[in-house]
DNA sequence: CGGGAAGTTGAAGCCAGTCAAGATTTGTGG
DNA sequence: CCACAAATCTTGACTGGCTTCAACTTCCCG
């Protein structure tokens, strides 16, 4: 049975802003269904134009792009909240595969109602720009960390990114997360051999910085890791929820 | 003299979707003005939260991080046609600088219009979408630019994309187009070194893939750097202009 | 209990960074 | 129009962070 829009468990967080009940209707009347995924499933193919478009409401995902010769860059992590799809919802045409990295529930729309959608609730679709506008954002801050930072400050960033985007839906507790992904996703992520990446995480546990061990983080002082980040450690900010 | 949005020498271009009427005149009423600047002046500062969004309209230019360890990640070229500012206009707050690299001609646009041209206008605000979706596409392909490929194929990829990008707004003559940047902002977009990029650049030019000296940038064989690069040379699909 | 996926660890080599110095271009004031 | 300074580009030598190769361990799951 699907969770209706107006019982959505993402809604309570902090988070997110508050919607109006008018726009809670509309966001039930968009919506089509629920997916429930197993870990490995793929969501999107890179190049697809898919008919369906997501927001993920429990369970973590991966977002990557594959090159002709067999790499794969990781764009970003999937997260609770994320909208899947834009891009086959705009341009026609994924420019990223999406996939599962732990048990997932999605809520499905569909992308022939996306313009309507736009054109009857323009201030959703303002909102919809918002969410491409956070994920460009954070785009040229992982550009900034692959080109500009060490492999032991990008890891920084990358788990202190990945912890305090967690705490903002309350997915951790005494001071852990659940995180569901492998040590190949993150390198693939920074852009680093699997083999540095996991030299580079011992290094952080033995420092006392950071432990991801048995798929669960565990941060401490998250302070000092933005300090070896080299980023501030403000508020995140509040966002829409699709 | 400010140009008129009916008269707008960018339109032309098959680059660009075309325009209904109606649309290039709610372009007119939303555009305040015209701002003419000379190279190196900053547009947007980073964090900012600018009162005026911009389109630009001539010449060409930078956008980029800096860490506070003082090291610059640029994330992309500004080219004729692209819309700066969004992140301030939806977020309230800019994630990157703009500055000029060439002189450039900017379409001014006030900020505080931004909501109420997206309500009276959804079909723009759509394409106010898809210009942030085209921006994260390409940042996805500049990540795994630098994460995945050596710093041959990554300067092969920036020379072809900027080249490729330069031909669709009729930039390029002769095989030959004007490339107003430095060494060392090629080098902070790729997250190499200025001395190894400059190094790369020679072998470019010795192996005659692309020939960038004396502010020109000269490809004669785009399927073979495109070959080296690792990436489709597909049509530019059409875009939207604002 | 066997096999495959994921994690760990050591050793060797290279791609790209850093350092350093010189050449070339650009801008500026006398 | 020249002289000097500041940026940018170029080239060589040395260094090191990260990759690659390889083997072993641990953990699942059928």
């Amino acid at each position: 049975m699907a969770t209706k829009c107006s019982q959505c468990p993402l809604r309570r967080h902090a988070l997110f802003k508050t919607m109006s009940e008018q726009d809670v209707a509309a966001m039930q009347r968009f919506k089509v269904g629920e997916l429930t995924i197993e870990a490995g499933t793929p969501v999107l193919i890179e190049g697809s134009n898919s008919p369906q478009l997501f927001t993920a409401l429990r369970g973590l995902g991966l977002r990557y792009k594959t090159t002709i010769d067999g790499a794969r860059q990781v764009v970003n992590f999937v997260f609770p909240g994320d909208f899947i799809g834009l891009q086959a919802g705009v341009m026609g045409e994924m420019s990223h595969s999406v996939e599962a990295s732990s048990n997932m529930t999605l809520c499905v729309f569909n992308r022939s109602e996306l313009w309507n959608f736009f054109k009857s609730h323009p201030e959703r679709g303002f909102d919809i720009t918002w969410l491409a506008a956070v994920e460009e954002h954070f785009l040229g801050e992982a550009l900034t960390s692959v080109g500009q930072r060490s492999a032991f400050e990008a890891l920084s960033w990358a788990l202190l990114r990945t912890f305090v985007r967690a705490e903002a839906i309350g997915l951790v507790q005494n001071r852990s997360m659940r995180l569901p992904f492998r040590q190949k996703d993150l390198a693939d992520a920074l852009g680093l051999s699997l083999v540095h990446t996991n030299k580079t995480l011992s290094k952080l546990r033995e420092k006392q910085l950071a432990d991801w061990s048995d798929g669960h983080l565990t941060i401490n002082d998250k302070a000092r890791l933005a300090d070896i980040a080299g980023v501030e450690l403000d508020v995140v900010p509040r966002r829409p929820l699709m």
